[in-house]
DNA sequence: GCAAGGTC
């Protein structure tokens, strides 16, 4: 009997494989992919492909594709097909299941796995009809996982898959239809389009209110007033009781009132040790939050750890555990004390004989365990980007195991001539995990020895003037993190969701700002189509498909209801189409104003001619022919920041393969451009002499 | 040239 297994991915694939033949298995190409062959126990020959996650994608038919020919309405009520990614996946599917006689979908245990199961599955079908069908779900790929799920093989959840294919169709038709329509109203085709998603445009919403919080913050003035103290020859700083004062007179009153006092009294002293616990092993989410906070982009971190993960360095990068399910805790020790870096503590734990029960923390999940090291190179072998990137996940896992770290917060009482004053000291009584995981570095704040009633020098009181701060822009890191909060993405979309808002020139910087067009784009959309701006959107439809899963409702009926919401939401678009065109237009016009011309005060702005080439230009021509060049390639973001010289904002500009060049001001660049030209000539004329 | 979800 022929026996076909399909796993996601092709690392699984292998790795299934040599669990069930007990590594003795044999590799052949089909249509270049690896096949990992063996016999079973039975005598049945079987054969494990992995995939490379979905096979098929959605598309409209072709005669949807001509943006200006269709009303973007059209999409909601056209065919969706389904088109394979790459022609060779479904050629080997077709190649081997016609042979099979059983077919065990061994996808990973998710919705989305279940779907690309189902679609590996009709693949099958249309050549072998004939063909048992089973399903192994497996939470961890340890041997004993794997052979328990094989050993007791289940159906396949037709309506998980459903599920997910409702998912996949709301998102397209959701996504495509106001994309479209959006990017005809604002008049922006070709690749200037302006993208809208059930993900990407919460997520944007988010920036910009953030952007929006900021620019109405009006600072506020407090004071503080301060006290220098000594005892023993030891400096310290006290701070009054009150902490802020809105009140500059209060303050001042005091600060008078005690400023000639030569002596504060010691009135209580109170001590309290603080325990924090180690922190938890690294989901994705917390991962990239981890790295973008050691200065990663998370795009960065997250294509690092894929490489590490090929490298057989650790393992698989995209998850949601954070417990120690399916992990081998002692013989990743074993490894690391091994190695040249960790082997001093990795001895430590192991010596230790840590209780794996008493470790039970963290969210335990079905998919694959949380991200720690399975392998193990020099820091020479690597590139420093690597490494920093393994240190990262190797000292998260080995503080997970250690020792909770304990601080020992001192607060002393001082009485100022009546005025209550606070001085604050900190000391690690033990480092715990701390000393491996030593990311994000507390201070120690180290107090004179002190007893009630003792007396100290007051060397000075200060009355300082400060000013509330604005709200903090969102990190990457920070906003992945929200984006898991809120239920926006997946642990492997998160990332790309936030390169795509950089590459659609609706974001730049990091922490990130949102360009005019990303504000323009979410104000009209707050406006007229609300409920795609909102994360709830997400919300509603987990429910829809959890309904699905349970059979309470069926994908149709989930995807028609979503059709005439947003059939509705369309009917508020064509009314206020000329308004929302006019809006848009206008308001991403004046986005390409970017300073005054120095020839005549006229606007400058960005110029495109019809062979795709573009320059900075004055408002005022034919009358006035100031002008500067601009690169030929890329995608110009202009940002709010003005050239200190000239005025003029300062732009970027961002390449396909992700690059970023901060241009800066263009007259600046212009400047040195010709600079470095005379430079050049000198240097060729002087050749020639 | 649209989305989000997999994977590399």
């Amino acid at each position: 009997m022929n026996r076909l297994i399909i796993t996601e991915k092709n690392s699984t694939a292998k790795r299934i494989a040599e669990i069930l033949s007990g590594k003795d298995y044999k590799i052949k190409k089909i249509e270049n992919i690896n096949v990992y062959s063996f016999y079973s126990k039975d005598g049945d020959n079987v054969d494990v492909i992995g995939l490379k996650g979905h096979i098929l994608t959605l598309e409209f038919p072709k005669d949807k594709n001509d943006w200006l020919n269709t009303m973007p309405e059209e999409l909601l009520w056209s065919d969706i097909e389904k088109k394979p990614i790459s022609e060779k996946y479904i050629k080997a599917l077709q190649k081997l299941g016609k042979n099979a006689d059983e077919v065990i979908i061994a996808t990973d245990y998710d919705r989305e796995g279940e779907l690309i199961g189902v679609e590996a599955l009709d693949v099958i079908l249309d050549v072998n009809k004939e063909i048992k069908i089973k399903r192994a779900k497996y939470s961890a790929i340890t041997e004993e996982e794997i052979k328990k799920s094989f050993s007791d093989l289940l159906d396949i959840d037709y309506n998980l898959a459903s599920s997910a294919n409702a998912r996949s169709i709301i998102d397209l038709i959701w996504g495509a239809s106001l994309t479209r329509f959006l990017s005809l109203s604002a008049k922006r085709l070709g690749n200037n389009y302006l993208s809208v998603g059930r993900v990407q445009t919460p997520t944007l919403a988010l920036i910009k209110k953030k952007d929006d919080e900021i620019e109405n913050f009006v600072p506020e003035p407090y004071w503080e007033i301060y006290a220098e103290c000594s005892k023993g020859g030891r400096n310290f700083l006290a701070k009054h009781k009150k902490n802020r004062f809105k009140n500059e007179k209060e303050a001042k009153k005091i600060k008078n009132a005690i400023e000639k006092v030569k002596e504060g009294i010691v009135t209580k002293i109170e001590r309290r040790m603080i325990k924090t616990e180690p922190p938890l092993l690294f989901n994705t989410t917390s991962f990239l939050k981890a790295a973008s906070s050691i200065g990663f982009t998370v795009s960065r971190a997250m294509n690092i750890a894929e490489s590490l993960y090929n490298r057989g360095l650790i393992s698989y990068p995209r998850t949601d555990n954070t417990s120690y399910a399916g992990m081998e805790i002692n013989k990743v020790l074993v490894m690391l004390s091994k190695s040249d870096e960790f082997f001093s503590y990795a001895t430590d734990l192991l010596d230790k004989k840590i209780d794996i029960n008493k470790l039970k923390r963290g969210k335990e999940t079905k998919d694959h365990p949380s991200i720690h090291p399975v392998g193990y190179e020099t820091r020479e072998k690597l590139n420093d980007q690597d490494w920093k990137i393994y240190e990262l996940i190797t000292r998260r896992f080995l503080a997970s195991l250690s020792d909770p770290s304990i601080i020992e917060n001192t607060k002393v009482e001082i009485d100022i001539n009546g005025e209550i004053f606070h001085a604050k000291g900190s000391r690690f009584v033990d480092k715990g995990w701390r000393s491996v995981y030593y990311y994000k570095n507390i201070e120690e704040v180290l107090l004179p020895v002190l007893v009630e009633k003792d007396r100290v020098i007051i060397d000075n009181i200060m009355l300082e003037k400060k000013k509330t701060t604005p709200p903090r822009r969102y990190s990457q890191g920070k906003l992945i993190d929200k984006m898991e909060t809120l239920g926006l993405g997946t642990k492997s979309t998160r990332h790309e969701i936030i390169s795509k808002l950089y590459t659609r020139g609706y974001v730049h910087d990091n922490p990130l700002k949102s360009t005019k067009i990303a504000q323009t784009v979410i104000d009209t959309l707050e406006k007229y189509a609300q409920d795609i701006t909102n994360p709830d959107m997400t919300s509603k439809l987990e429910e829809d498909m959890y309904s699905i899963t349970e059979g309470k409702t069926t994908e149709e009926d989930v995807i028609n209801e979503s059709k005439n919401l947003l059939s509705e939401i369309f009917e508020t678009l064509r009314e206020n189409e000329n308004e929302i065109s006019k809006e848009l237009y206008d308001r991403i016009k004046d986005e390409k104003i970017i300073g005054r011309c120095e020839k005549c005060g006229g606007d400058l702005i960005i110029i495109r001619s019809r062979k795709g080439t573009r320059f900075v230009g004055c408002s005022r021509y034919p009358d006035c022919d100031f002008s500067l060049p601009l690169p030929k390639k890329g995608r110009l973001v202009v940002t709010d920041e003005l050239c200190k010289e000239h005025g003029i904002k300062l732009l970027k500009v961002l390449y396909d393969n992700k690059k970023t060049w901060n241009l800066g001001c263009p007259y600046c660049n212009y400047i040195e451009w010709m600079n470095k030209r005379r430079e050049n000539n000198k240097s060729e004329i002087s050749k020639k002499e």
